[in-house]
DNA sequence: AGTTCAACAGACGCGCACAG
DNA sequence: CTGTGCGCGTCTGTTGAACT
């Protein structure tokens, strides 16, 4: 199962700009369902039938809050393997019914303060399958010369658009699934979507039907270390005695942090100031945290962000993992979505 | 109520070093 | 040569608070 989400800005093409009016990607996919002789209806968390018009209402004007250039709605594409298509008969309702899933967990995905859960149905979304896909420039077969553009790639390729509000139903909270991991962890929900099939269908996915997730690769860890040492080590003769800082420690948040941007960015914060004289004695501070100044705590209100601080600072550092979406690098073509 | 601001941290991307 | 990963500058999304 490959999941994605499309980014307008990288994808090139006009029709996923999403910081209008929907009618421009709704219509798109229209024109799409077309080719593939079928009309576009779309399906949402709890009916079938929905016009494109009807569609496109809901979506334009579910963005009380949002800014002018803001993202109003996320395209994402749902997009099942040959194999997994095949075990499902390439069932229309038992790929609506996967969807709808998928959107459960969507919504479930986001990390709401004071804990509040989302339903799909505080989401406003509707989806449609496509039956077809056809070659891009792009595609290696293309390429090679196996292939032309626009023509229509063999073997089962039925997978499911879909396009969400950017705000939830009361249009009250932002919805971006691009944004912090803290937030919305993209790559746990494309987990999660996988491992729905499986169960949903009864199905073991094969490996490479699965989402990777790259460990982070520590093996230059030492030389890192060895880097720091030496960079605080010349600190040390920039800065008065009882500012001088304990390499250990260094070390030691360096570690904690995994060598993250967080940590290299407060180093070089350091210093910078250390070379023109500027007091570093917030410097443990900053390392650990990233932060100038501890969260001061008057009100109850902000004890909670302190907390929220803590746990950001305490974890989400990021576990590297394998490109899934529209990042460079990607050369499978294999799983690359037609739009 | 809605809008703007400031602070912050994660994501992104550039330029570079280095391996093969 | 290409590809990959690193360090770090910059961009962007999110937040609460201070403004209309």
């Amino acid at each position: 199962m490959y999941v994605k989400l499309i980014n307008p800005a990288t994808h090139g093409k006009a029709a996923y700009n999403n910081s209008g009016s929907s009618a421009q990607t709704l219509n798109y996919l229209k024109q799409e369902a077309a080719k593939d002789g079928q009309t576009a209806t779309f399906f949402g968390a709890d009916r079938d039938g929905i016009e494109a018009a009807e569609l496109m209402q809901e979506i334009d004007t579910n963005v009380k809050g949002l800014r002018a250039d803001d993202a109003k709605f996320y395209s994402l594409v749902i997009s099942p393997s040959a194999d997994e298509l095949e075990h499902i008969g390439n069932d229309e309702q038992k790929l609506k019914a996967y969807t709808r899933a998928v959107m459960e967990q969507y919504a479930g995905n986001f990390n709401l303060k004071e804990g509040r859960q989302l339903r799909s149905e505080d989401l406003v979304w509707g989806a449609t399958i496509h039956q077809d896909r056809s070659y891009r420039g792009t595609d290696p077969e293309v390429a090679a010369g196996q292939a032309q553009t626009g023509e229509k790639k063999s073997g089962l390729q039925t997978h499911i658009h879909v396009i969400v509000s950017a705000r939830d139903r009361s249009q009250k909270i932002s919805l971006n699934p691009a944004g912090r991991r803290q937030r919305f962890d993209l790559i746990n929900w494309q987990t999660q979507a996988g491992k729905q099939f499986e169960k949903q269908f009864t199905y073991t996915a094969q490996e490479h039907e699965k989402v990777k997730v790259k460990p982070r690769d520590a093996s230059r860890d030492a030389s890192r270390a060895a880097k720091i040492g030496e960079r605080v080590g010349v600190l040390n003769k920039q800065v008065p005695k009882a500012q001088q800082l304990d390499p250990a420690r260094v070390q030691k948040i360096a570690q904690g942090r995994e060598y993250d941007k967080t940590f290299y960015r407060s180093l070089a914060t350091v210093e910078r100031r250390a070379k023109v004289g500027e007091p570093i004695d917030n410097a443990y501070h900053l390392l650990t945290t990233g932060r100038e100044q501890p969260q001061q705590q008057q009100a109850a209100t902000s004890a909670l962000r302190a907390l929220q601080q803590a746990v950001r600072s305490g974890r989400g550092r990021d576990e590297q993992t394998e490109s899934i979406g529209e990042k460079r690098g990607r050369t499978s073509g294999e799983l690359d979505i037609e739009m």
